[in-house]
RNA sequence: GCCCAGAUAGCUCAGUUGGUAGAGCAGUGGACUGAAAAUCCACGUGUCGCUGGUUCGAUUCCGGCUCUGGGCA
């Protein structure tokens, strides 16, 4: 690709991605950073993109989101699909956007696959997902077994089919649906996806804290969520009648009240195990974010010390 | 005060007919390419309450002590 279609990798400024595990302190200091360097923020959060779930996501209020733009938040229905293809494809229109304004993009979020795809410059192409034949595939494998639909790819797909475990059947089921829906092995279009290259270049910050304190203060704010409600956003959310397989109610939170509302556990225990989900996904986080070499560690910092150090790094760098 | 039952991993407990021990949960590390807040993989040394005795050897048997339940006064 030319750089006549690639302008930004030019220009000076990057795009300043701030990531780190739930409760690190990210919206806060993205907002700062917003408002200081004159950017707009663009979220990488899997379900900060559904409307209506605001206060188990933790988003960033009404108020915070009126005072700098921000993108990517509360743009599809709950219930409806999204993908990491979908995320590329605004995301990255988004950042062009910011740039031909003028101003300065900063990528806040938590979702490391999100992340990683802008970052890595993964290209998705044209397929869609084809939830018949995912079904039918997932069908299959609950008649026959995971081992029959891991044999059926060891035939198409080797080099998949040996790195993935026999239980992991969400894999297998995707890899067969990639290889049947385009005749392409999963292993060949990972190849073919990174091939091009980012698109932008990046300043990666990753937030964090110590264990200990980091789980206090996940404890801290799952009982804060309850607090504002987290229970009646729930409600209203199940009153829509979501399909059982929607991806919004696998966000923590919200699929941990469920038996609550039903009247099976108390609010105690249902929170109990918020605040453990959450603890587990944060670990899992911090695993994408080690991967993530070019990146710069803030730890055990307010978001004030975050903005004071993230802007002489820049000072230095440029 | 007396009787009974416990005391083993961060928690709940199993077990060793005497050769220093293992499950579940919690926790930790890793993976991740169109569902990703999802999904999957790997990881178990701890004065076996303290202290004496018996024994080649005690977490295991015996005595005493401490603590925790329960019962009787």
């Amino acid at each position: 690709m030319s750089n006549d279609e690639k302008p930004f990798m030019n220009k000076q400024k990057p795009v300043l991605v701030i990531a780190g595990p739930t409760a690190s302190g990210k919206t806060r200091t993205a907002l700062l950073l917003a408002v200081r360097l004159d950017g707009e923020i663009v979220s990488a959060d899997s379900m900060q993109i559904y409307r209506g779930m605001d206060i188990g996501t933790a988003k960033a209020t009404a108020e915070e989101q009126n005072s700098v733009p921000h993108h990517l938040i509360d743009i599809i229905e709950p219930g409806q699909p999204y993908s990491v293809a979908d995320y590329k494809s605004d995301a990255t229109q988004a950042i062009q956007d910011i740039y031909s304004r003028g101003k300065w993009p900063i990528l806040c979020g938590g979702t490391g696959q999100y992340l990683s795809a802008m970052i890595e410059g993964l290209v998705f192409g044209q397929r869609r997902p084809d939830p018949a034949l995912r079904a039918r595939l997932n069908d299959q494998a609950e008649l026959e077994g995971n081992e029959a639909l891991l044999e059926a790819l060891r035939t198409v797909d080797p080099m998949t089919a040996q790195r993935l475990s026999v239980n992991d059947r969400k894999r297998i089921v995707r890899a067969l649906e990639v290889y049947y829906q385009t005749g392409k092995t999963l292993a060949q279009q990972n190849v073919d996806s990174r091939q091009k290259g980012p698109d932008f270049s990046f300043k990666t910050y990753i937030l964090s804290h110590d264990r200990q304190i980091l789980y206090q203060r996940i404890n801290q704010r799952v009982d804060d969520m309850i607090k504002q409600g987290l229970v009646e956003e729930v409600k209203t959310l199940m009153d829509r009648g979501l399909p059982t397989n929607s991806t919004c109610i696998q966000a923590i939170g919200y699929k941990e009240l469920i038996p609550y509302i039903d009247n099976e556990i108390d609010l105690d225990q249902a929170s109990c195990s918020i605040a453990q989900a959450t603890r587990r996904y944060a670990k899992r986080q911090l695993t994408w974010f080690r991967k993530m070499t070019d990146a710069t560690w803030l730890l055990n910092q307010t978001a004030e010390e975050n903005l004071d150090l993230i802007q002489n790094s820049l000072k230095f760098r440029m």
